[in-house]
DNA sequence: ACGGAGATCTTCT
DNA sequence: GAAGATCTCCGTT
């Protein structure tokens, strides 16, 4: 079992959201372990990128982005909802990759009661970015985090996913982004994955 | 199955 | 003051 180390998160974005797929994305809370396979994620790329929180500019929310790899970008949206990223690039670069599904492996019944008991069968678990934030119990205050300690948060390698098993398409919810940014098909997924957001 | 609306609060203009 | 990298519930087919 290997801790992936930053220098994983030190390439192109569009590489790294590739290759976490596949991945075990793992929390430890309370002495235990909540885990699942990445099977959705999205390349957030630049200062260009109109789609991506750090096109406004440095403020003191994406200052992360511009920090450097391996380090989450954890927010809120809507008033409700986190969602975790992590940085990827070079310091003063700012990218991400946002983590938008896994396939839940360890510690099911204490998701499910992190969900509020409320998803009936366990596709509807962490089948979205805000959902897996609240199964896995990750919120504002892991924001930040260096994710090689192997403590509270980290991603362990796997295995590779073929280039064939991956499927690409324009990322979601971003309508007020440039038509351009939008068309980009950055949002990266594993084929016939029943865990991929809807 | 599908569509629409409301929830809810931080962040930046 | 407005909008948001979403989800759930409730309505109608």
């Amino acid at each position: 079992m290997t801790i992936i180390q930053p220098d994983f998160f030190a390439q192109s974005t569009l590489s790294v959201a590739r290759a976490l797929l596949g991945q075990r994305l793992v929390r430890e809370i309370d002495g235990q372990r909540l885990s699942g396979l990445i099977v959705e994620t999205e390349a957030y790329v630049g200062p260009h990128d109109t789609a991506s929180h750090a096109s406004r500019g440095r403020t003191p929310r994406t200052g992360v982005m511009f920090g450097p790899p391996g380090r989450t970008y954890v927010y809120l949206v809507y008033g409700m909802h986190f969602m975790l990223n992590i940085v990827t690039e070079a310091e003063d670069f700012p990218a991400a990759v946002l983590i938008r599904a896994v396939e839940p492996v360890e510690g099911l019944d204490a998701m499910r009661v992190n969900r509020r008991g409320h998803p009936a069968n366990i596709q509807n678990l962490t089948n979205g970015p805000a959902k897996l934030c609240q199964a896995l119990v990750i919120d504002k205050t892991l924001n930040n985090w260096d994710i090689s300690l192997g403590q509270k948060l980290w991603v362990e390698f796997v295995n590779s996913v073929a280039e064939a098993e991956i499927g690409a398409g324009p990322r979601r919810g971003i309508d007020y982004a440039q038509p351009q940014d939008q068309a980009m098909p950055w949002r990266f997924w594993i084929k016939g994955n029943r865990f991929v957001s809807k």
